[in-house]
DNA sequence: TTAGTTCGTTCGGCGAGCGAATGAAAGCGG
DNA sequence: CCGCTTTCATTCGCTCGCCGAACGAACTAA
């Protein structure tokens, strides 16, 4: 159970504090202490701490004499994240290959491979191939002394928020209990699993369209349709780790079977499977996904189906809108490279089922490494920038150490 | 912003373990320690401050020495909240009438009076009924010289979640801002206000079905079909307040016009005044709500009404389920009389639409006055048993007074 | 040059939780 | 009947972290 007390408050307001930094990107320890409500003096004395850990740096006194008349007083130095000063590992984890990525602070990649491993391989197979492509990797960026503050995995299925377990995913030797804590013994740093769409989620809201946004959706439309949520804040995930599963409500009344037993589910009619067997269907023609877009400017059919299509997920989506009142909706996964006729069809969707007043705004994002890269690398920096009060206490999984690179040594006095 | 420091933790903590005595009804010092997770020194002083305060009494110890056979150690003695030791004044606003009713801290009606009150009283009109119904009420409940902890109003329409305000409701008079301000320093107490819905949501979550669970769902079915929802432990009202507005998602294509300007609303097509038109448009009689329960168990037709209708609710319930994935959904509201046709509709729909693996319990709860009393009381203690860590900064509304009673003199020592 | 303003730091005090030692209240066994 | 063990509860001294007030720093304006 969570309490106060101990050195608790102290690395709760040093989240605070440098998520605050973060999200401002400069600022200066005054205007810290008139937005947190934090005296001066602790201002001093956390940034102090900061400072000393390298996660923080001060502008440089000429950044800012610039733009200065009539503004009396002491002016101010603004303080920002280092972004260099650590760095994360982000992992994404397909049925069929590996992709390992370093990023820095703000989550902006430094180098990435991509290695296909067996899919029964062991997972001391699987960790072995994990430790090498990450030495490598580390090298390539000239960072090979530093150990990174910690590795993010982001992969389909699902995570139970209770204990971290992978309870559901394509990738059976994942499933399991102490996995993380494996892998992160393994390598010497924590670990952290979760979902594909929660990790992006954590992107969207650490750095994306929902930076500092406390209410927020994330749809990811692929193979699957799914979604992530931010509530008063913090992410969620539900009693069983499933929430946010829109691809399984009802899109049409009797509809086709989807795999999960029901009839009609919204992943049956409107992910990318549906729409090439559609395609099939109306034209005899076998395309993949990645080609329909195209195909879709010569051929009124298929855009008719892409625009339908995107109408039911952006009627669920509304749905979706109504249940959580967020501020901003994000889409995106790889069903963004369905085009126009897609995105158009799920935008009016959404409009056609929305109370009269709610309006969030609906933003496209394009889906490709990098949105990999910085979902899984997000879910470590979250650790680092998330005040505790904001998190669960069930972390998604990894060893409980905490996340403070080196050891705070040097205070401010 | 929320930060740690000053006697916050405090707060915090005998909120814990104040809320964690009501939860387990009795608990012993150590278990108290155990749980929580502070340390036993902490956990006397705390409780010896809740003791002094008189919000909490040491159990008789006759009351344990029974079903002690071989339990060395010396025995606990344990902790209970004394429903007695404060009351706090519930208030149901109608658009014809006010309710107000004095409950206990386990949120037991103690009195209740319901006046009638002009669509267009002035809010100091309405204020001085208010006083006099209290003052009465009290009276009769012996509580003359006493003053109530707050009073929790319970109302329909929204209440803006950053601001407290009142923005939509049939009762015109009440929009605006600083009412609860204003009829807080006329009356000398702190009140909040909130929608009906959350109400109920609160109470459902501190005494009902939902009792210390993490993830909760409230269906309220009547005019309007509405929801509540608790996630992560924390009730969730959406960046307007306007989170959970299921009556507004749309259960049929191309179906009936809605007041809210969409077709085919749940809330046009399956609350009471639907099925009201519906069994007139099939049997020509215009009957009320309450008759309709009544009659289908003579008139099949009427009973097909019925279990379409809370098929519909129970599907769009189905997929609130899979958006919010929680442990059990508490179905209650006026339209509970529509009787067993309409809950058993309802109950299949939602069956037909979960996940295969995903059951949560279902509840279906009778709404009268006492469910009334105990939701609107249940805002009041919700400030006295919730952790602040798990609270909205921004107050639904109200004074920003602290909420504890008397003056916390004592200190154990 | 001097007054005024804003920024940032230093220092003493206080509140709160913790650990260890101590007392309190039982059952158990000889 | 009396010590021993076990568990519950309290007390005391310690440390940690925040705050308030005072002070020094850096700059503008007159």
């Amino acid at each position: 159970m969570r309490t106060g007390g101990g050195g608790l408050i102290r690395d709760l307001n040093r989240a605070l504090v440098l998520n605050l930094v973060r999200e401002r990107r400069a600022i200066s320890r005054a205007d810290i202490a008139r937005i947190t409500g934090l005296s001066p003096s602790t201002v001093t004395s956390i940034t102090g701490s900061l400072l000393a850990d390298a996660l923080l740096v001060e502008e440089r006194p000429e950044a800012r004499d610039r733009n200065r008349s009539g503004i009396v007083g002491r002016p101010a130095t603004r303080l920002r994240v280092d972004p260099a000063a650590r760095h994360v590992v982000g992992v994404k984890l397909a049925p069929e290959s590996l992709t390992v990525t370093v990023t820095d602070l703000d989550a902006e990649p430094l180098g990435m491979v991509t290695l296909p491993h067996g899919a029964h391989a062991t997972l001391d197979e699987v960790a072995d191939l994990f430790a090498s492509a990450l030495d490598s990797l580390l090298a390539r960026a000239g960072l090979s002394g530093e150990k990174p503050l910690g590795i993010g995995i982001g992969m389909p299925g699902a995570v139970d928020p209770a204990t971290g377990d992978v309870v559901r995913t394509p990738l059976p030797e994942w499933i399991g209990s102490g996995l993380a804590g494996k892998l992160g013994e393994r390598l010497g740093v924590p670990v952290l699993i979760d979902n594909d769409v929660n990790t992006l989620t954590v992107a969207e809201h650490l750095y994306g369209a929902g930076r500092g946004l406390d209410h927020l959706l994330v749809i990811s439309v692929g193979r699957g349709i799914g979604m992530g949520a931010v509530v008063d804040g913090a992410i969620v995930r539900g009693a069983r780790g499933a929430l946010g599963e829109i691809g399984h409500t009802q899109a049409m009344p009797d509809g086709r079977e989807c795999w999960c037993g029901k009839r009609g589910c919204l992943e049956a009619e409107a992910a990318e499977p549906a729409i090439v067997r559609d395609v099939l269907a109306v034209t005899g023609r076998l395309v993949s996904p990645a080609e329909v877009a195209g195909l879709a400017e010569d051929d009124e059919r298929i855009a008719r189906i892409l625009r339908a299509a995107g109408g039911l997920v952006g009627r669920s989506v509304g749905a979706a809108i109504t249940l959580f009142d967020p501020q901003c909706v994000v889409v995106s996964g790889e069903g963004v490279r369905l085009g126009h006729h897609y995105l158009d069809g799920l935008r009016d969707g959404v409009l056609q089922s929305l109370m009269p007043d709610a309006e969030p705004d609906l933003v496209f994002e394009p889906w490709g490494d990098e949105a990999w890269a910085r979902g899984a690398a997000s879910l470590v920096l979250r650790e680092l920038f998330t005040p505790a009060h904001l998190r669960d206490d069930r972390h998604p999984a990894g060893t409980p150490t905490t996340l403070r690179g080196e050891p705070s040594t040097a205070r401010a006095s």
